[in-house]
DNA sequence: ATGTCAGAAATCTTCTGA
């Protein structure tokens, strides 16, 4: 058995004592961050490994974006993403040995979030996420050796289903929900016959969602929310996910991230 | 336009990104 949690942290060093509760609570194999916010140079090391995952690999890009693999196993060919032709800590990738286990490639990706206007023509942050999203696809589409035992985790900005939002005909025109979003996250998961592991679990008739905004003073946080955060899986691994949710009281820790981890079980 | 966070650079506050 692994588990593996997907976070948008939103600043590892705000959330340290989080990190160690979750890890305590919940005991995963691997986590995958994004958003740590900070520079590998003051990332905590020290910390992380106290709580027993003694294998890092951190991808830092100062007061912004920033990823990270935690990992209570050796990892192995850690390699940091170029995407776009900018090294702007947004895809890092690992592959994970368990004990008594084959070897996993793991990668923890942060999509950029695109701006506000819905319209890639005249807004070039839209323009950029779907860009990186475009050059995913074709890195993954290029790497069928780790078709079989490939997890793909991370803050992908993109709510795909009419369930993964709180209002599907409102959110039509937001960025993260519109028909680019859409089609640009069906072009990545087509790039590997990547399966969506929660969807696999809870049915896309049922709302799930990662994530509730700060800016709602009255956010709901079982109500009002949206699927950000993914963990996908290759051919190889779909029929060993076991389970999978969302760890919604993650969400309720204050002072909290607007994100909530995702876990998925997989057999091994 | 608005709401609330986090980090950075420079202060007792404003900016940027989300």
């Amino acid at each position: 058995m692994i588990l593996i949690i997907s976070w948008n942290i939103n600043s590892i060093r705000k959330r340290i004592t989080h990190l160690e509760r979750m890890m305590d609570a919940y005991a995963p194999d691997v986590v995958c961050l994004q958003e740590t916010k900070t520079h590998d140079a003051t990332f905590p090391f020290d910390d992380v490994k106290r709580m027993g995952f003694e294998h890092i690999a951190t991808y830092g890009y100062g007061g912004y974006n920033g990823v990270a693999i935690l990992s209570r196993y050796p990892l192995s060919d850690i390699q940091c993403h170029e995407r776009r032709k900018k090294n702007d800590g947004r895809h890092i990738s690992a592959v994970m040995t368990p004990e008594n286990g084959a070897p996993v490639s793991v990668h923890s990706i942060y999509v950029p979030a695109g701006g506000e206007a819905p319209d890639p023509r005249i807004n070039d942050k839209f323009a950029d996420k779907l860009a990186f999203i475009d050059c995913c696809a074709d890195y993954f589409a290029g790497h069928h050796g780790f078709r079989d035992a490939v997890v793909l985790t991370g803050d992908l900005n993109i709510a795909p289903l009419p369930s993964d939002v709180w209002d599907h005909h409102k959110m039509q025109k937001r960025i993260g929900h519109t028909d680019h979003d859409i089609a640009a996250l069906d072009r990545l998961r087509r790039s590997l016959n990547w399966t969506d592991a929660v969807r696999e679990i809870i049915s896309p008739d049922d709302p799930v969602f990662t994530w509730w905004s700060y800016r709602q003073s009255e956010f709901k946080v079982d109500s009002k929310g949206w699927r950000l955060d993914h963990i996908w899986v290759s051919p190889g691994l779909k029929d060993n996910i076991e389970s999978a949710e969302v760890l919604v009281d993650v969400r309720h820790w204050t002072p909290a991230s607007d994100h909530a981890p995702v876990l998925v079980k997989l057999k091994t």
